[in-house]
This record gives C-alpha cells, sequence and structure tokens, in this order.
DNA sequence: TATTGTTATACTCTATAACTATA
DNA sequence: TATAGTTATAGAGTATAACAATA
C-alpha cells in the first residue's frame, strides 16, 4: 500500500459512490440492473424444473386458456417468431406442451399445455413465487402494487 | 377463412387476451418487457452518437467524478470484468475515456473521461432524455418518482 | 400477394478459465 | 496467496433472410 500524498486526491472506495452518480439517478439504469437481477433470481430459481424463464413464460402462456399462436407468442414475448420455433421444441419434446394447427388458419399453430405441462408448470410457478417474494422482501405490498400499475403502463403503452 | 362449427371454441384473437393471463400480472415479466422496450428505445437514440446503452453507461461513470476502477464498473453494471475490457477498449479507441493506473494501488486502472469523452456524452444524454421522455409519455410525473424509488429498492437491495 | 411457421446463418452477448503484474 | 486486468474461447441469446404451406 502505496503512501498517500497531497497531490493524490482520495478516490471513493467500492461501487457505494457510484449509485448516487448520474446512472443511480437513472430510470432506464435502475430498469435494466433490477431485470438483471431479477432475472438471474428467477432462472436459479427455475433450474431444478429444468426451465429458464423465457421457457416458463411460454409454459405460462400455454397452460393459460387463450391458445395463443405462435406469431403471439412472439409479439407478447417480444421473441423473434424463430426463436419461438425452438422454445416450443424443447417443451414439446419433453410432452410439456403440443402444437395443433389452427382449424381457423391452417397456416397457424395454436399451442396448448399438456397435463404433465400443466403439473410442472404448477410446481415451477411455486418456486418462481417465493425467489420473487425474495427479490421483494425490501418492498411493501402498497409498493408492489403501485409498482406493477406503472411497469404495466411501461410494458403496454397504448 | 374456414366456416366456424359449434365444436370450435373461438379463440381471443391478437396479444390482448395474454395480457391478462398469469403472466400479464408477473411482476417479473412485467419488469422484463419493460425493460426489452427501454433498452430497445435507448439503443436506437444512441446510435448516432456510436453509443449502446452498454458503453453510454460507462461513459457516464467516466464522466462523473469518482474514477471507478474497473472491477467497481464491472460490479456495478452487473458485467463481468472481461466485458468491460472491451467496452473500455473501443471507447479508448474512440479517445473518450482514458485509463489510467490507479497510484493507490498499481494493479488498477481507473477510469476517466476525456474533455471529447465529456462533450459527447452531453450530446448523448439528451438524446437518451428524449427517449426515456417518450417512454414515459403515459406516466404522471408522480408515478415517474414512485417508479424510481421502488426500482431502487429492487436494483440496490443493501 | 401476404402471412405462419421453419431453417440456416451470422452476429452479439455472456460465462469460464488461464495468464501477468502487482499486492 | 490473493486480486486487477487481460486474453481466449465456447456457449447462449439475437437478428436476418429465405423457403414451404396456406390465406
Amino acid at each position: 500500500m502505496a503512501a498517500m500524498t497531497a497531490s493524490e486526491k482520495p478516490r471513493p472506495a467500492g461501487t457505494a459512490g457510484l449509485r448516487h452518480s448520474l446512472l443511480g439517478e437513472d430510470l432506464s439504469f435502475l430498469l435494466a440492473r433490477a431485470n438483471a437481477l431479477s432475472l438471474t433470481a428467477a432462472n436459479s430459481a427455475l433450474a431444478e424444473h429444468g426451465l429458464k424463464a423465457r421457457s416458463f413464460s411460454v409454459l405460462a402462456l400455454a397452460v393459460y386458456d387463450t391458445r395463443p399462436t405462435q406469431r403471439e407468442l412472439a409479439e407478447f414475448l417480444r421473441l423473434d417468431p424463430s426463436q419461438v420455433v425452438a422454445l416450443i421444441d424443447d417443451l414439446e419434446k419433453r410432452h410439456l406442451v403440443e402444437r395443433r394447427t389452427d382449424p381457423a388458419d391452417r397456416r397457424a399453430n395454436v399451442l396448448v399445455a399438456t397435463d404433465a405441462g400443466r403439473a410442472l408448470f404448477a410446481r415451477a410457478q411455486e418456486s418462481a413465487r417465493a425467489a420473487e417474494a425474495d427479490l421483494l422482501a425490501g418492498v411493501t405490498p402498497e409498493d408492489r402494487q403501485r409498482l406493477a400499475r406503472i411497469l404495466r403502463l411501461l410494458a403496454f403503452p397504448d
């Protein structure tokens, strides 16, 4: 450890100082960092079920009764349609979901969950909920509701 | 368009139905979708300055006076130290930042912005602000403050 | 002609391990 | 012995264009 001379201004140690920098006030950055932490926690919680946030989301939409087409999944999850193919391929190989051709438009595949898919989803959802609860430990119930409401405005701006 | 028989339940068209599914209520998903939109908007706004959200963040922290080490940058931005190397390499080649070896610890590099870096940052920040304002168009000033406060709890949970 | 799903491909991003110089 | 930065590399994620089947 070198001695500090008068000409060397002391540097604030650690990342605590950065938190009060320009970026620490920036909404986009806070959003990105909060999301990164949330995603990491979710992926690690879902790993024991052989899922990630992506495949969990697809499974969730299959379990729900709207029977989305792959195109709708892609738009909703903000993925390219070609990525949805790979995600569904994996889930279908594991017999968690099935592709059914939409009788109203035979070009389109409608996604439905199998019983095994519903069962796995129920278990995975518990893990995801626990991880989310952990992430939200420092946030009051009122603030959680506020956060959800405001994020919905950002996520669906129409 | 095939005629619909009685046995075929009508499928809600479009993604509007998905919004009220299990996922549409999920905070992690809303966070991910809001962040995806924010990131896309930021990257496209910063492109004219030759920056992306990542390099803009690094530049912002260099401009700010805390003179962070690369290690601190990596931790704060949740990047691997090896990724920070590449980001700084690019900015340094463009003479926007400089690496200075920390006199207190000659292993560490401290990042400082050049005058050109500060000038570019000021311009880029304007573009970023405009993009963020656009994203937040539907959110009241009170809700923006609430959002920032709550996101800070999630982003820095200590 | 336009759209859905698919395939192929390239590009970026991310994660890991090893190396060097300093501590 | 441990840490900061660097390099190399492989894996995951992303974006784009072209194709077959259907509208």
